[in-house]
DNA sequence: TGAGCACGTATTGTATACAATGTAAAGATA
DNA sequence: TATCTTTACATTGTATACAATACGTGCTCA
């Protein structure tokens, strides 16, 4: 008789399927996460759960209040421009080392990224097509292989998801734009200063399709407003 | 009868002093942090210390190894130029942006820091100095007002000075530069793009400082090599 | 003598019990 | 009725007990 020893779930495996939560929207920004709601989800204690939170919270996905508990973080508009700000001095510096040590095989996983992304949208998935837009640009730190580099991108591009939860101008017509395949062709071709300039107008394309000046006082009630 | 309720040490006391103590060199990189070690000094249960422990490894200045504790972190020569190269693309233009909009209070500031850093290195007190160093240029980000740059740069700094411990060229003789008096002097004339330049010489010259290309193979024992 | 194994100890990993805090509903008073 | 207080409950914070793992020591056997 063979025993199955069911694994028991990890930090990490919790942190990574509650990323692709929020990554996707599912989890939208507000959204309370109780404790031992979460472990019951996942079958550990709350030792296991509150690790997972804490981690996430560092990364900026979740937000933290002393006996209040996590909730997914609500961005201000200023923390908006200083998240774009750092991808752009980032990315396109990135992108051009990428391009200098591109591989053949690193095309085909662009490539494929690109696709998923696309089918994504066809079928009306937003939220996924989000998520795949943004483990692209990972990839693209991963291929320059600057893992330090792609740890800070990690949190930015985390955040920006928020980002664009919050402050998306159209919620229609995203994304039909092809920036991504002429990149992957700029890496193709090796074309450092190609990429580096595409990602940097990538980057100021995604940051003029939000809405960061409107609603400066926030839409929020008059109850919450009088709050405290 | 007043009742001295003595406060009880939280995790970010503990992630503070540990921090400082690695910073001035007093913990050195490879050195094992164990939890109840810890927690007896601070006089606090190991769930706290934990929290500590993990934060400081989120930020990497620890390593965990699971089932084998905490260490502080002993970057490799790849990640000591990750770290060089991440500054160099954050540092020059967060520079320029804190040189528009230095105010004559952070100008009394930046140069109360100089003197300390001056005055411990009169004294001897390298790691007094480093630490003192570091902070800084997180103040110049703090002038910048922007909160995610400098909250990437706290983590490159820690970094930094584990790099510094490990790859310093020469002992003594250190640091006799007055590029941080000059980088003040640009910002207190709001000369952004001067501010710009001396940022990125500045960090060129540490940079350069380093011994990045000897023992390429590590001073590894013979044991350690052929273990596992 | 030296390699391998077994066991005891040291240390970290996880769950749980209890304490502290926050939140909301019910009741009291004007 | 409106506001303040009280009280009960829900939730997070902390300590501790126990489990799992790694490490060192001494033993056996060739």
């Amino acid at each position: 008789m063979q025993i199955t020893k069911l694994k028991t779930v990890t930090a990490e495996e919790i942190v990574a399927q509650l990323s692709d939560a929020v990554h996707e929207h599912r989890l939208k920004p507000g959204v309370k996460l109780r404790e031992d709601e979460v472990s019951e989800v996942f079958g550990v204690s709350r030792t296991i759960v509150r690790q997972a939170l804490r981690n996430m919270a560092f990364g900026g996905l979740l937000t933290i209040e002393k006996n209040r508990g996590a909730s997914v973080s609500k961005p201000t508009m200023k923390e908006a421009h200083e998240v774009f700000q750092a991808r752009a001095l980032l990315e396109p510096s990135t992108a051009r080392a990428a391009a200098e040590r591109t591989t053949p095989a690193d095309i085909v996983k662009l490539q494929r990224h690109i696709k998923e992304e696309h089918e994504a949208l066809d079928q009306g998935q937003l939220g996924l097509a989000l998520k795949l837009s943004g483990d692209f640009h990972l990839e693209i730190a991963r291929i320059a292989d600057q893992q330090t580099i792609e740890h800070f991108l990690k949190q930015l591009i985390s955040r920006s998801s928020l980002v664009i939860a919050l402050y998306w101008k159209r919620r229609n017509a995203i994304c039909e734009n092809n920036t991504h395949h002429t990149l992957v062709e700029a890496l193709r071709n090796n074309d450092g200063s190609t990429a580096e300039d595409l990602m940097r107008g990538h980057l100021l394309d995604i940051y003029s399709q939000l809405d960061l000046r409107k609603h400066e006082g926030k839409p929020v009630s008059l109850k919450d407003a009088l709050r405290r």
